[in-house]
DNA sequence: ACGTTTTACGAAACTCGTAAAGATA
DNA sequence: TATCTTTACGAGTTTCGTAAAACGT
C-alpha cells in the first residue's frame, strides 16, 4: 500500500466516481477501477460500494477509512520531510577553505551572498591540503584558496599581495636609513591613531630582511618560493597565522603574510609591502559539473571581484593623476 | 514508498549490514541494496551511510527516521486492521431465514452453535421470497426456511407438521362430538397447566373444519395446497403468523400452523394436528460453493437434526411398545 | 584473500492506457 | 441511450535473483 493507492481511494472518495476521481488524478478511470481493485484485493476486503449513482464506503470500508488517513497522512509528512531535506541539501554550498579564510572572509561573503541568494545555506570545511581530494571525493563542492588547492575547475579571484610584518624591536636592522625612518613613522601612526595607513615608495626586498630571522609555518607557499635561501628561518609548525603574528610581535623575528589576512594583525606590528611584487592568487576549484546553487555562487563571487579589482585601479589612476 | 521498502530499512539499520538484513528478509542481499536505492531514490536524499563495516545512517536519514517509523507503523496497523476485518468477515455466516425462524430457531441454533465453533458469528437477513435471490447475488451465504426458498444446493433438516389452532368458541362447530370433548379437555388442561399437551387420537381434518372460517396468512403453502376449496377463508396480508394466532384465540376462525411455531401460542387456543398428516419441509439453500465457515454451519445443522429425528423415531418406538 | 556492496542482465510481476463489453437508469 | 464500471490485452516499468565486479581491510 503505497501513497499513490491511498490517494486513490481519497480521490474516489471525495469525488464520489471512479470517473471523476479519474480526472482529479489525471489518469484513465480504467487505471482508477484496476487500483481499486488492487486496494481492495491488497487489503483483503471491499471497501468500495460501487453503484450507478456513485461510489461509496461499505461497513468495513468504514472500519478501515481512518487507518487509511492515517497511513496516507504518515506518508506525505516522510515524503515532505524528505522534499525539504533535499532541497535544503540542493541549496547548500560545501565550501572548503583555510582556517584564515573560514574566519576572516567567509562572513563577510556569506552575508553578502545571502542579500542575492536568501535561501542559500553554507558548511564549511576547514582543511589545508586535504581540501583538494575532498573536492574529488565529493565531499565539498568548492575549494576557496590559493593554487595549491587548484583542481579540476579553476576560478582565479583576485591576488593577494605578501607583506612583510615588521615590529618595532627590527625595524633599525631593515633596510636602509630612509626606510627605517619611514617604518617608525609608520609605526607612531599605527601606535597613535590604531589604524594602518600605507606609505607610498616604503617597501622592502629580500636583501633588506637578509639580517633578522624569518619566521616561517610549515606548508608556507611565500617561505618556499622567496626567501627559502636565507639563512636565519624560525620554522612554526602552525597554520594559524595569528601564531606567527604574536612571535614577531614579541620580537622574535620578521614574518610575510598575505595582505587578506592583516586585519587583525597587534597593534605593535606594521606592515611593509614586499617588492618584487609577489602574492598569492586567491581562487575556487571545482568540479567540472556543479549542482545550480554552487554554480550561481561562484559566479557571484567572480563578478564580486571583478568588479572590486575595476574600483581598485580606477582609484589607483585617479591617486597618480593627483 | 510502502511497507516493504520501509522494512527494509528497518532490518537494515537493525541488523546493520545489508547481508544480514538480506537474510532476516528472506531475499537476497543483492535485493537489498537496490531496495535502498531505490528508497534514497523515491526520497531524494542519501539517508545510509554504507561503509565496510556496516551500515548507519547518515545525518538526514536521522532527520527522517521518525517519519519512516510513523509511516511503517500506521502502514502495519492498516494492514492488521484489513487482516481483522477479513478474518472477521471469512467467519461471518449471513443467514437469511424467514421472521419466524429468525425470532424462535436462530437463537437457540446460534448459542448451539457457538458452543462448536466459538469464532463463529452470524449475520441474520429477514425475507421470505427475496432470499432465494440473496442467494443468488450472494448477499446472504445461506437460506434456512422451506422448500419455497429451495435454490442450487437444498440441504433438508427436518419436517415441521402443521397443526390447526383452534379457539374455544369453534370447538363445538368443529369434527364429531368425541373429538370436541376431547378438545374441551385439551382447552382445561391448557388453562390450568399453561403447558399443552398432544392428546393420541386427536386430529382434524379438511372436512372437520369446513364448518368454521380459515384464516389464512398470504403466501401460505398449508392453505394453498390444503384448503385452497373451503368456501369460508379469511385472508390476511401479513406473514406475522403471531397476527394470525391472535385473530384465531378472538374466535374470528381457525388457522393452520407448523409446529416449530406453536411455542409462542395464545393460552386461550389449542392446538389439533392435522390429517392426512402435511408438513413443511425446513431445509438450507446454499450456492455451489460455499466458505469453510458455511460449510461447518450447515453439516453442524445436518447432523444435529438427523439425531433429533433419531431420537424421536426411537422415543416413539419405545411408546408404542409400552 | 575475505567479507561486503554494487552492477549487469534477464525473467516475472505490476501498472496503466486503449478499446470493447457490461450494467443500470 | 447515456453514463458509469469492468475486463482483455499489450507496452512500458519495476522488482528481484543470479552472477560477476568493485571495494576496503
Amino acid at each position: 500500500m503505497d501513497e499513490r493507492k491511498l490517494k486513490g481511494v481519497e480521490a474516489v472518495l471525495e469525488e464520489g466516481s471512479f470517473s471523476a476521481a479519474a480526472e482529479r488524478l489525471h489518469c484513465t478511470q480504467s487505471a482508477v477501477t484496476q487500483m481499486m481493485n488492487a486496494v481492495e484485493s491488497e487489503l483483503g476486503v471491499r471497501i468500495l460500494e460501487r453503484t450507478h449513482r456513485g461510489v461509496s464506503l461499505t461497513r468495513e470500508g468504514r472500519e478501515l477509512e481512518v487507518y487509511m488517513q492515517n497511513a496516507l497522512d504518515s506518508l506525505v509528512f516522510l515524503r515532505e520531510a524528505a522534499e525539504r531535506i533535499a532541497k535544503r541539501n540542493e541549496e547548500t554550498i560545501r565550501v572548503g577553505t583555510f582556517s584564515s579564510i573560514a574566519f576572516r572572509w567567509m562572513p563577510v561573503i556569506i552575508e553578502r551572498y545571502q542579500e542575492v541568494a536568501p535561501e542559500a545555506a553554507f558548511d564549511i570545511v576547514i582543511g589545508t591540503t586535504s581540501l583538494k581530494r575532498k573536492l574529488e571525493l565529493g565531499e565539498i563542492d568548492v575549494a576557496l584558496g590559493d593554487e595549491r588547492i587548484r583542481s579540476v575547475r579553476w576560478t582565479r579571484l583576485f591576488e593577494d599581495p605578501y607583506y612583510i610584518l615588521v615590529p618595532e624591536k627590527l625595524i633599525d636592522r631593515i633596510g636602509t636609513p630612509e626606510k627605517q625612518r619611514m617604518m617608525h613613522e609608520m609605526m607612531e601612526q599605527r601606535k597613535a591613531a590604531g589604524v594602518w595607513t600605507p606609505v607610498p615608495d616604503l617597501f622592502v626586498t629580500k636583501a633588506d630582511i637578509a639580517e633578522v630571522p624569518f619566521i616561517s609555518a610549515t606548508m608556507d607557499d611565500f617561505a618556499e618560493l622567496n626567501v627559502r635561501d636565507v639563512s636565519n628561518v624560525i620554522t612554526i609548525a602552525s597554520d594559524e597565522d595569528k601564531v606567527l603574528m604574536s612571535m614577531a610581535a614579541r620580537g622574535l623575528g620578521v614574518c610575510a603574510m598575505p595582505e587578506f589576512n592583516l586585519t587583525e594583525m597587534p597593534a605593535d606590528l606594521i606592515a611593509v609591502p614586499y617588492r618584487p611584487e609577489v602574492g598569492r592568487v586567491i581562487g575556487i576549484s571545482r568540479p567540472r559539473k556543479s549542482r545550480r546553487a554552487v554554480e550561481q555562487f561562484v559566479t557571484y563571487l567572480e563578478k564580486y571581484y571583478r568588479e572590486m579589482e575595476m574600483r581598485q585601479r580606477e582609484e589607483s589612476v585617479i591617486q597618480e593623476e593627483s
